[in-house]
RNA sequence: GGAGUUGGCCAGGCAGUCGCUCUGAUGCAUAGCAUCAGGGAGGAAAGUCCGGGCUCCACAGGACGGGAUGCCAGGUAACACCUGGGGGGCGAAAGCCCACGGCCAGUGCCACAGAAAAUAUACCGCCUUCUUUGGGAGGUAAGGGUGAAAUGGUGCGGUAAGAGCGCACCGCGUGCCUGGUAACAGGCAUGGCAGGGUAAACCCCAUCCGGAGCAAGACCAAAUAGGGGAACACAGGUGUGGUCCGCACUGUUCCCGGGUAGGUUGCACGAGGUGCGCGGUGACGCGCAUCCCAGAUGAAUGACUGCCCCGGCCCUAAAGGCUACGACAGAACCCGGCUUACAGGCCGACUCCCAUU
């Protein structure tokens, strides 16, 4: 199995997934997403994803923006605590380019790192 | 060549790497995983504005109410759609646009101006007549003035001045004839003119329409609470009480029904696509052959890299270079339409103008 896969093992699929990380979360967040995360029970990291209508208005953007949150996220999920993340969108990512969102889930991700490192 | 009109089509391409989802096969030995093979967004998937299929509910039949449509004929499962035709408007033309039934069934409304906005009526004027020369009485609706709109228009006759008062042509109404399936068009005769506009005002007439929607509907079914039944035990426990009896609550196992979370299904062969032939002016229909072409569900169809292409920018030009740029936009039960958004490009038909042969 490669280690870059994306299952769906490692998504979060229940409304009780979502709620018990919305319930009491680390977070951390810029103009473009907001990510929380909160340590899980099983031994890989799991990804969640909420991206309103009032951030990304056109179906396409909200397609765009979850794919490259996956992207990323399945290229990194072997650097990360095993914990549920969720990421939510912010105020200007629907105008800005991939890679500087790219750029910006990279920083997430490893400040995340560190903050469930120390919980 | 230029200007324009119109119909149709495409919606960047190729390669590599890493992924997602579905189907089939094989293997491991099953919440799956691996390998191989194959499928995986649109012309609008959008707005959810119409029309159907499908599902459930309701229903003897009908009426009222409500809604939709509104020149005619055809197409269609159906339509508010499409095609052909008629009428009106715009344009030099190709062509484009039109809610295009009825206010002589009834009711309502018509600001301002104006004498008067519809039961009628007369401000100035014109004519006749009377007169105390201020004006009064009568006739008139041709002229002026108002207005978006004023009781047909033009001309001639006629008259005191005028007036469809009379005549001709036009308009309008009625009747007949001819052509056309029809809308309608044309012709002839006749009536002197009926009498404003508004029906996306109520309304009238004709035709059509039961309601809700895939979160429809069907099936499986935890945990927790609780209902019904059977068997076992008929003893024990708790409460009431001084104690017994009594009364109330309580057991174990199994079954049944309802049903939440969740799952499965509905759910991808269809008013289906493509090609050919035939019928039809056309929309479209018929026949034959052939193909199987997304199926997600916190919701797949992507990301990165390179090359090319098309734009844009840099450059005197070429060569070359740069690039945050690549239209509008993402299926959610399925079809037929309409509407709206849209970078760029390709093909065809037609009209007008200019030049040349």
């Amino acid at each position: 199995m490669s280690a870059a896969r994306l299952q769906k093992r490692a998504r979060l699929l229940k409304a009780v997934d979502y709620a018990r990380v919305f319930d009491n979360a680390v977070r951390s967040s810029d103009q473009y997403f907001t990510v929380l995360a909160r340590k899980n029970d099983s031994s890989n990291p799991r990804l969640g994803l909420a991206i309103s209508k009032k951030r990304a208005k056109l179906a396409v953007t909200r397609n765009r923006l979850k794919r490259l949150i996956r992207e990323s996220f399945r290229l990194r999920q072997q650097e990360l605590f095993a914990a549920d993340y969720i990421v939510l969108a912010g105020q200007t990512c629907s105008k800005a380019t991939n890679s500087e969102l790219n750029h910006s889930l990279d920083k997430h991700w490893q400040r995340l790192n560190k903050l469930c490192a120390k919980s």
